[in-house]
DNA sequence: ATGCTGAGGTTAAACGATTAACCATACAGA
DNA sequence: TCTGTATGGTTAATCGTTTAACCTCAGCAT
């Protein structure tokens, strides 16, 4: 179904055909009634492609992401596609898998396509090639402009402040300190609890060993980075006999699915996707829209999550002699 | 940069700058290099949009799931976005989000937009309504035609048989019965178990609370359709003082990463997703090709992930009075 | 010279929608 | 009667590629 058959099936022309479903020329109200009544009982659907080929734009975004296998992706990209669609916005998603190369192979590809914007969370360290058109970042620690992330910074204050209010005094932070995020996340972490307790610094993986002499040692909680990476401590750390929370406290950071399943239910800070993805949607129409209003890097509050993982620490602190 | 473009520069006509370009029509060899030498140094990129209106094919396919959050997504997406590109194809998302009549709506979505095929990893229970363009289901329960899936039965028969060998005689399966791949899943366990050992079905969530009783009253191995539910599983068990594997052994389905994150670390069943997105990309180009080889329904072998959460049961089992 | 063949191009139509420019009719005002 | 102006359409160009059909020589045989 095209429009010229439409028009000719109905005795006019295209271009009456057009005007009376886009509304936009001059034709009478009754023709129009009856193109709109027709087309729509047999069954007309524009033509996306014909209507990008002229118009120049496809209503397709390109969605670059580092690993989709990172599982933090589904949440991301399901309220980017939730969004978009919202916006009439088609999502095309591309792996860059690994390498930066392969970052900036998938950006061109998604260019070729003929995406009218590109959504990325680049890979750890990296700065994306610029192309032709627009580009909003999404979670690059600190970058200038266009960027939307979640305030890393402020969610590690956040989970650092219900730490140190909660009392403890001598804290374990651990992460893998090669990715701009979770080193921002630490930094929250650090400047909530500088003042209030000792901080002791691990690094991910490697780190992990250690942990078990830390709290000997005399740490009462250890913050991670992410949910995952807390899965791993709370192994670690059953298999040396430690509880959560009774012996130490331990935290994660993402929400994912996996920190209500696990036991105890842990605690941890939630990205707030769907904002981080309204405004990224926001952000790029209105550069595709050529209003280009130098929208700085935006950052959108995290959210404490307070489950049972973290608890005051115990009075008793005899045992490191 | 245009064809056209590229043509007046060179001085030539449109239809020899594509000729040459595309190898296709009568270029004098020289002549074409010379075309295409300067196309690449002018940078030019066919547009395609245009190729898409003359041709009436995108080269992009659909992908569809029920919940973009589901845990497995990422792999699968992974797969799909990696073979696509291979096959130089670009993968459109959508989310179905939980209801039949928002799956429908996604598809014509994606039909709208051109897109060539559809890939669907459709709702629990649901049948995709059929579209205009070749579809293919992904891991669906025993469905006709153009399915490819992993093979949830067997999968459910190597777990079970695994559990058999280690000599467990009585063992709880827990799942969510309105799955069709959950229902599968536990399919292929019974048919394993049914001749070695007693077999209790609880259905999840609501199951999870007499797990504890099973055990008590004799039961030594719980298997579960899913690693995320195995989690849930431990965590009950552990807050009762079960030890896994200890007192029980634990099993998942799936292979996610918090399989190895976990304590012990999960015996699980992977889904070669590549596999299956391979096979999925393949049937699908052939149908959009025209070869109507009528692919009958596709099964992917999944495979035993043996760690640590399953051992023989132990050999005293005096306490059940 | 004349006709043929083949190589190497060019012309032009088509894909489907949008839109500027144009045309025709009716009716009002002078 | 003639001009002016809405009103309601139509024509045709355009976006960038692809491709069937056609044109124009050069070289060769008759």
């Amino acid at each position: 179904m095209s429009l010229k058959k439409v028009a000719t099936e109905l005795g006019v022309s295209v271009a009456t055909v057009s005007n009376a479903l886009s509304g936009r020329g001059r034709v009478s109200a009754e023709l129009a009634d009856r193109i709109r009544r027709y087309a729509a009982k047999a069954g007309y659907v524009p033509s996306q492609t014909a209507r990008a080929l002229k118009s120049g734009r496809t209503d397709t975004l390109g969605l670059v992401m580092p690993d989709l296998t990172n599982p933090l992706f589904p949440r991301i990209a399901q309220s980017l596609a939730i969004e978009a669609d919202r916006m009439g916005l088609g999502v095309l998603i591309a792996d860059s898998r690994g390498s930066a190369e392969e970052q900036d192979r998938a950006l061109s590809r998604l260019v070729q396509r003929g995406v009218d914007g590109i959504l990325i969370v680049p890979q750890r360290g990296t700065t994306p090639a610029r192309q032709s058109v627009p580009m909003v970042v999404i979670n690059a620690a600190a970058d200038p402009a266009n960027t939307v992330s979640a305030d890393h910074i402020g969610g590690g204050r956040l989970i650092g402040a219900h730490i140190a209010q909660l009392g403890h005094k001598d804290v374990v932070l651990i992460g893998d300190p090669l990715s701009d995020v979770q080193r921002d996340r630490i930094t929250g972490m650090t400047e909530a609890l500088a003042a209030h307790a000792k901080i002791r610094t691990r690094s991910a993986p490697d780190g992990l060993k250690d942990l078990v002499d830390d709290i000997r040692d005399g740490a009462t909680a250890v913050l991670t980075t992410s949910d995952l990476l807390a899965l791993r401590v709370l192994a670690e750390l059953s298999r040396h006999g430690l509880q959560v929370p009774g012996d130490v406290s331990l935290s994660g950071i993402d929400d994912l699915p996996l920190s209500q399943a696990m036991h105890p239910q842990l605690t941890t800070v939630a990205q707030a996707t769907e904002d981080i993805a309204e405004r990224a949607i926001a952000i790029i129409l209105s550069q595709i829209r050529g209003e280009q209003a130098p929208l700085l890097g935006q950052t959108i509050p995290m959210r404490l999550v307070i489950r049972q993982s973290t608890t005051s620490p115990k009075p008793q602190q005899g045992s490191q002699i």
